[in-house]
DNA sequence: TCGCAGTTGTAACAAAAGGTACAGGTTAAT
DNA sequence: ATTAACCTGTACCTTTTGTTACAACTGCGA
């Protein structure tokens, strides 16, 4: 099981017996693109944790959405690890976005182990840190920065996550990150091309 | 120590153990109104538990601010909560709205006793997956809300805060808390009064 | 009681964002 | 090769939000 091993390694899990807990309650299971992992009202039972691929976490409202955040190896869903904590519906969706390999555990034993193992303590706790810190400046971006500014963060945060100046997104799956509608994405993105700042082309963008 | 006492029964600390190292390194604090208790940028050396009183958490951006949250008797505010897991500078600001009495924790020792303590790991992960679906939510009102929603739902908010239909503030406090400016609310208010939702006085509103 | 700091109202305008409508392009599947 | 589904560009218009500027009001303290 190099995926349980991979895990052990990544979250720095040293403890013997839990590694043992994990491999006997631990489900190990492949996704394809594009499945939903969690949905807004409905209960979460098991805490996922991304092996691999890559799983996009929203909110939505009527016709609108916003990205809250990407979940990548190794990590865990904030949202399904709070659950693991009171027994709860998610106010999020969260879809792969690529063939994706998890591990599930269920939810109960989560809350044991953080107060059994110190290694499992420390993963949670910095998972809801680093979480609540992303989500606060994502709020402080989305309070005081307008969509062009907005948009090239994003931009320049899928350069850097994805080692290329190439961004292969449409525009309106761009609104549905930025948290607005297709249309102003097309003219904003028209304007940073007018300014020099940006290259279009069908589905990508170049940053240059 | 009256405080200390209504702290273990607020926060439901029941080991005895605890208790007597709270007792031993806690320190309890008188601070009058309008003081800073964190500021962003600067380190944050001491957990606080707000005992009574009343503390406003927000984000600012050059002339613009945002309310994130209040911290009132008996909670802790989660950004002083993470820095006890890593050394670390606020993003935020915190002042007292009140007179308020604290209890303030050196860092270093909430990190162990969440480890050593059921009722205190209890109490820390409660805080955090409270103040992160709170914050998930003022994100959503944020992305899909128009500014007289956002002001409605706060007005509603604060009367049943308060248990009162007037809020005694005044427009330009409004703005900071909404996220605007003080035209900008005037306007809305004003509106709003036309509409028969509100009744306006000076730096009161009446909700009808 | 006077003055001052903070508060409220509002007109006029500017900028940002959203919505409608439609033309035309690209791709993939049949 | 044709079609259907999706993507892009853009003109035009509306609504929302922000800015500037100024007049008038309120309440407190000297």
């Amino acid at each position: 099981m190099t995926e349980f091993n991979h895990l052990f390694k990544a979250l720095n899990i040293v403890e013997d017996e839990l590694k043992k807990e994990i491999l006997s309650v631990g489900v190990l299971e492949q996704v394809p693109k594009h499945s939903f992992i969690v949905e807004q009202h409905k209960y979460i039972k098991w805490l996922a944790l991304v092996i691999s691929g890559k799983v996009r976490v929203w909110q939505e409202n009527e016709d609108r959405e916003i990205l809250l955040y990407y979940v990548r190896p190794v990590q865990t869903c904030v949202m399904s690890l709070s659950a693991t904590f009171r027994d709860c519906k998610s106010v999020v969706n969260g879809k792969t976005e690529e063939d994706t390999t998890l591990i599930k555990i269920p939810v109960r034993f989560a809350t044991e182990w953080s107060f059994k193992y110190k290694s499992w303590n420390k993963f949670t706790t910095n998972a809801f840190i680093h979480s609540y810190e992303d989500l606060l400046l994502a709020y402080k971006n989305l309070a005081f920065n307008k969509v062009d500014q907005r948009l090239m963060k994003y931009l320049n945060a899928m350069r850097i996550q994805n080692n290329t100046p190439f961004i292969k997104r449409s525009h309106s799956q761009l609104a549905k990150e930025i948290g607005t509608t297709r249309e102003v994405i097309s003219k904003t993105l028209k304007q940073l091309e007018h300014s020099g700042v940006v290259k279009l082309s069908f589905k990508q963008i170049e940053l240059l």
